[in-house]
DNA sequence: GTTTGCCCATACGGTTGCGTATGGAGATAG
DNA sequence: CTATCTCCATACGCAACCGTATGGGCAAAC
C-alpha cells in the first residue's frame, strides 16, 4: 500500500473521471477524495487543476497516438482487409474518452486542438485506405468523411449499449457500399 | 420597455444560453442578469432551476416536432428528391442547440429520452425515404442509419465553420452512392 | 383610494469548489 | 542524531450558485 502519490495516480484518476462523467467531473477535490488524500496533495504535484487538466490532455494525445491505426497496419492485409479491420477495432473499442474529449473540445480551445490534430489524421489515414481501393481521390475523400463522420455519429449518439460482437447484416451492406468501386 | 417577464422570455433565454454554451450555462443568476433582473423574478416563474431545464426541453420538443421532416414534406417531390432536400436542408441549418442537447443527454436521462424520441422519429423517416427507392428493407434500414450517423458526426465534429452554401463534389458523390439501387 | 394580485429587489444561509498557507510525518542523507 | 527533502493534512479565505424569506412597487379591480 504505497500512500504516496505521484503525478500518475492523479493523471488517471483524472482520465477515469472524465472518460465516465466528461471535464465537469474532474475535480480536485473529488479525485482527492477518491484517491483517499486531500487536496494537499494535489496541489504539491500540479500547480492547479488547469495543469491537470493539460496534463490529463497529453496522456490522451500519448495514448491515441498509437492508435487505431497501429493496431490495423499491425493485422497486414490489403486496403480492404484494413478497412474490416477498422471498422471491427472501431465498433468494439469503448469509445468513452473520445466521447467526452470531444465533449471537452466544444469548450476549450486545448482541447479543440488536440482531437482536431487526431481527427486529421485519421482522416488521412481513411483516405489512403480508400485510396488504395482504387478509387479517385475525391471519391476517397468523400468516403473517408463519410466513414468518419458516421464512426463519430455512432459514438456520440449512443455509446453501443452492447457492442455488438458479430458483424450485423446491416454492417455488411454498409461496408460493401462503400467498398464498391464501378470503375475498376 | 416593457419590463415584465413571463415564463417565456426566461425560457428564451435558456435556450439561448444552451445553444451557446451548453447546459451548464443555462443558470438563474446569470440568466438573470442577462435579462437584466435578479433571481427574485425567476424564482416567482419557475420552482427552481430543473423547472426551467425541464420547460427549455418542451420548447426544444415542439420545435423539434414541426422539424426538418415538415420541411422536407412540404416541397413534395419523389423519395429521391426528398433525400436531397433533407440534405440541403440539414446541412445548411444551424445545429447547435441539438448538439448541446445531444451533450446534455448525455448526462441527464429526461434530455436523452427526448433525443432518443426524436431520433427513432427521424431514422424512421430516412428509413422510409429509402424504402422508397425500392431497397430492401434492411438495406434502407441500414442506409438510414449510416447517413444519420454522419449527420450527426457532422455536427459533433465541427460545426460547419462555413455552411457550405453550394453542394460540393463530394456532396454529389456520396448522395449517388447513398441513392444506387443494384436490383433494379 | 384602498385592496388585491402580480412581478421583482434585497438580503440571507448553505453548498461546492478553487487556491493558499502552514505545519507535520516519514524517509533519507550527512 | 539531526537536517533536509517529499509528500500530505488542516484550516482558511474567496467566489459562484442555489434556494428562501421578506418586503415593496405598480396596475387593475372594486
Amino acid at each position: 500500500m504505497s500512500k504516496r502519490l505521484g503525478k500518475r495516480e492523479w493523471i488517471d484518476a483524472g482520465l477515469k473521471a472524465l472518460a465516465a462523467q466528461g471535464v465537469d467531473a474532474v475535480r480536485v477535490e473529488v479525485l482527492a477524495k477518491a484517491l483517499g488524500v486531500t487536496k494537499g496533495s494535489f496541489y504539491w504535484h500540479f500547480k492547479n487543476r488547469n495543469a491537470l487538466l493539460e496534463a490529463v490532455l497529453d496522456a490522451w494525445k500519448a495514448r491515441a497516438t498509437n492508435d487505431v491505426i497501429a493496431q490495423v497496419e499491425e493485422r497486414n492485409g490489403d486496403a480492404r482487409a484494413r478497412l474490416r479491420s477498422l471498422f471491427t477495432i472501431v465498433l468494439e473499442s469503448d469509445g468513452r474518452l473520445d466521447r467526452e474529449i470531444r465533449a471537452w473540445a466544444a469548450k476549450d480551445s486545448a482541447a479543440l486542438a488536440a482531437i482536431e490534430h487526431i481527427d486529421r489524421r485519421r482522416l488521412a489515414y481513411l483516405e489512403s485506405l480508400f485510396l488504395g481501393l482504387d478509387f479517385t481521390p475525391i471519391e476517397a475523400a468523400a468516403r473517408a468523411r463519410l466513414v468518419y463522420h458516421a464512426l463519430i455519429g455512432q459514438f456520440t449518439m449512443g455509446l453501443p449499449a452492447k457492442p455488438q460482437s458479430r458483424p450485423s447484416k446491416q454492417f455488411e451492406i454498409i461496408f460493401e457500399m462503400l467498398v464498391r468501386n464501378n470503375k475498376t
